[in-house]
DNA sequence: CGGTATAGTGTAAAAAATACACTTTACCGC
DNA sequence: GCGGTAAAGTGTATTTTTTACACTATACCG
């Protein structure tokens, strides 16, 4: 390792694309910004990491101060340094994405910050680089989801298999059929059909399933 | 964006994970740390991020300065940020590998620099995080190479299937089959077949193949 | 001119992915 | 109470992809 002689030291900060699913639609909180600069235009959510927690603790906390809620399945999606994405003060932003039940977040404490569920398909122009986090994320979490069950973060701890579906479709961004995806469901031992069906969906009920992460950690056969 | 209290600025680095092929071997160059803290530790090159210099630059520059290469095959590996990963002061690094044609990369030059080439399999252990940055790099590379052709990088620009065979062999770690493989090459395009022939590795001689760039963006057929 | 080491070639079987349509059920409104 | 309706649930045949597998060709070398 060499040094250079103009080094600096820099902000260092998190940005998270939040991932949930709701009404069939995947989508992600956005907010307007508070602050200049760029007050007013829409941006992810972020923070400064400190200096006594390392960068996934700064993300954790992060998440942890938007939604109250902890252990949220998270990743990183990349650092971005461009010298001028953001007027002023150098910062340098990792990006994480983050998937949560939309269920699970106290619409009230949501309002409160200012941030709202929007369409992945129907994101607006954000703030700096962030348009491209999140498509980076987006691809990112595409990957994730096509070789590990990560979509049961998204969704309420019973789910039917429509639901379950309707979420990789709005992932993939494409119709899958119907019996072709039951049939892969069924080879998934760790996809637990329940005694209970779920009645809100359909007059006549289907039943509901759970993910079983010990079965999926002792024969991880992945795949959809 | 909120702020949060207890934050400050850090040192940024960049480490980088440079791959080569040599021997039929997939290979990272390593070195004896020149500085403390952990001089003479096993250690991948690194240098910091400049205050005027985007990240991506500061790994573009930090590889040239090493091998005197500039426009290589560069990815963002992720960022490395616990507290103490470095001793003394913070210090956040962004790994980075790239891919070289090992003949391209002067001797006496890489001597000058104190590195070497190791095998992928047999890397000893690093200073602080670098094992890890080596595995997440080369896990990436995996799944670059299974999905974008970029093995060409790690090649001269003229080559046999033999050659090409042994590279994806060794990323991929497991042995292919000649027969299956080449006619996997047969559908690919942007492979061309030249009249000339290789007399170094066989009696016989091979044809050698060149990747076509032109080609290949116009037809991104890819998959090995 | 026989030995040797690598280059080069095709086919059959198995596995995986895809396409496709009808029956079941329970509620609702009449 | 019954016909309409809206979603749940179910199997098979075809196509495509992947895998397994063994011999001939060539040119150099001693």
């Amino acid at each position: 390792m060499t040094f250079y002689n103009d080094h600096s030291k820099v902000w260092l900060s998190v940005d998270c694309i939040i991932f949930g699913f709701d009404e069939g639609k995947l989508k992600i909180l956005i907010g307007r910004r508070q602050m200049d600069p760029g007050r007013g235009e829409w941006s992810l959510y972020g923070g400064f990491v400190g200096g006594d927690e390392s960068v996934d603790d700064a993300a954790s906390r992060t998440l942890y101060e938007l939604t109250g809620l902890r252990n949220l399945y998270m990743r990183q999606v990349g650092a971005f340094g461009n010298v001028d994405r953001d007027p002023g003060e150098r910062v340098v932003s990792i990006a994480y994405y983050a998937l949560i039940n939309v269920k699970d977040y106290d619409d009230a404490l949501r309002r409160e910050h200012g941030v709202e569920w929007m369409d992945i398909n129907e994101i607006p122009q954000l703030y700096s680089d962030h348009n491209e986090m999140v498509q980076k994320a987006r691809k990112l979490m595409q990957q994730k989801l096509a070789h590990e069950p990560v979509g049961f973060r998204l969704l309420p701890s019973l789910f039917t298999l429509t639901q379950l579906q309707k979420l990789y479709e709005a992932v993939n961004g494409e119709e899958l059929d119907k019996r072709n995806f039951r049939k892969r469901i069924k080879d998934m031992d760790y996809i637990e059909k329940t005694e209970l069906i779920d009645k809100t969906g359909s007059k006549r009920g289907a039943y509901l399933y759970r993910f079983n992460k010990r079965v999926y950690n002792e024969d991880p056969n992945f795949k959809i």
